[in-house]
DNA sequence: TTTTGTGAACTAGTTCACAGCT
DNA sequence: AGCTGTGAACTAGTTCACAAAA
């Protein structure tokens, strides 16, 4: 399982909500690839993986299939995130309306500033010591840690998320982390991306046509 | 040019800056790979596509090809990000300082909502009326926007950008946008991530040893 | 008839391995 | 001797196309 199949099945699983917020109770491989942009063959290879999920001649039960897709994803159980980092981009994270709303459950903030333990953010995740991180993360079941630390100090406390015990890691600091091999690290660089759009800007080579 | 190669440019344009700030005059792919945990052969390849930058028998100059590189990535001249909302989201980009850091500048904050226009985030973005979107991007030459808006008004906000003469979004609202040819998108989809992470919790597949 | 599930074909991306330059 | 630049080999990922099921 590639980390770009399990990317699309959690966009699967949103267009499906969607639908199923139309009302549609059923759909198709191709037209579920038609309305969200996919390919349909894909969307069956990735689907088939897991199981026979679809209906020959009918297509796929929305409701069905998106049950079965929370199940793989893991979803159908609390998740417990807990922040590292309690800055600008900490605070934002925590308040996120998307991770509620798909059933994360932002357990705590942690910081290390003391003048900023004890305060909580505006919709009301509080701020912890980083010393507790342990504690925490044992006895709330946090599973899963989101890096929003400088990248100074980023590697200091990915060890310590791995060190309390956490095996999934959300690193939006910039650079790559060091990490046991059973620890899953995903990276959002956003120095990257917005470079990775200037080299395009530089080249504009987007559907370069004739010539 | 691949967007997995362009991401690696940027890295490699980090890695560099690292190895410059520590008095490190020449690298080889070698060992520029031991370090920062990259494929020898990759980095060379990826080099070579734009000229050849290195010196047989010494490896690469740090200084040189830290200029090539900027020059291949467009940042060698001034580039201006517009945010497009002005949430906890927005603000915390806005005010993020790998981006200033790298060399964009982040020409403004925009918002509909008239009771946050004039008022500016912590390090002195102003927010600006996302009616005068247009008028900004052409005065201040503004070639990137960051999109931070809530999933519901994306499109609508994106048509927007577009219109306004925008060719590079970086968007961080869930789903994707439909934009033209010309214009490239870059999507931070934060429930993907999370919901990808969880996948891994739930099927505990990294680094699978035995059977 | 419609649409799945899937082997086969294809395309993209990575790594190897070495000739050739310094 | 050391290291780049690169064709060739390999690996991963996507799409096609169709037999089989409903």
């Amino acid at each position: 399982m590639s980390e770009l199949t399990t990317n699309r099945l959690s966009v699967y699983l949103r267009c499906l909500t969607e639908l199923e917020s139309q009302g549609i109770r059923t759909v198709s491989s191709q037209s579920l690839a038609e309305q969200f942009h996919l390919n349909a063959a894909q969307i069956r290879k990735d689907l088939a993986y897991f199981g026979e999920f679809g209906v020959r001649g009918v297509g796929y039960y929305v409701r069905d299939l998106k049950r079965h897709l929370r199940q793989i994803l893991g979803l159908d159980r609390r998740l417990r995130v807990a922040i590292l980092g309690a800055g600008n981009l900490g605070f934002a994270l925590a308040d996120y309306p998307g991770f509620r709303q798909e059933g994360f459950e932002i357990a705590a903030l942690f910081d290390n500033q003391r003048e900023k333990v004890g305060q909580q953010s505006r919709s009301g995740v509080p701020i912890l010591d980083i010393a507790d991180l342990r504690k925490v993360v044992k006895r709330d079941g946090v599973s899963i840690a989101v890096l929003a630390v400088p990248g100074s100090s980023a590697q200091q406390v990915a060890d310590l998320a791995v060190a309390s015990g956490i095996k999934a890691i959300l690193n939006f600091s910039p650079g790559s982390l060091q990490v046991p091999d059973d620890v899953k690290v995903k990276g959002v660089d956003l120095t990257v991306s917005l470079e990775s759009l200037s080299f395009f800007l530089a080249h504009g080579d987007v559907a370069e046509q004739t010539e």
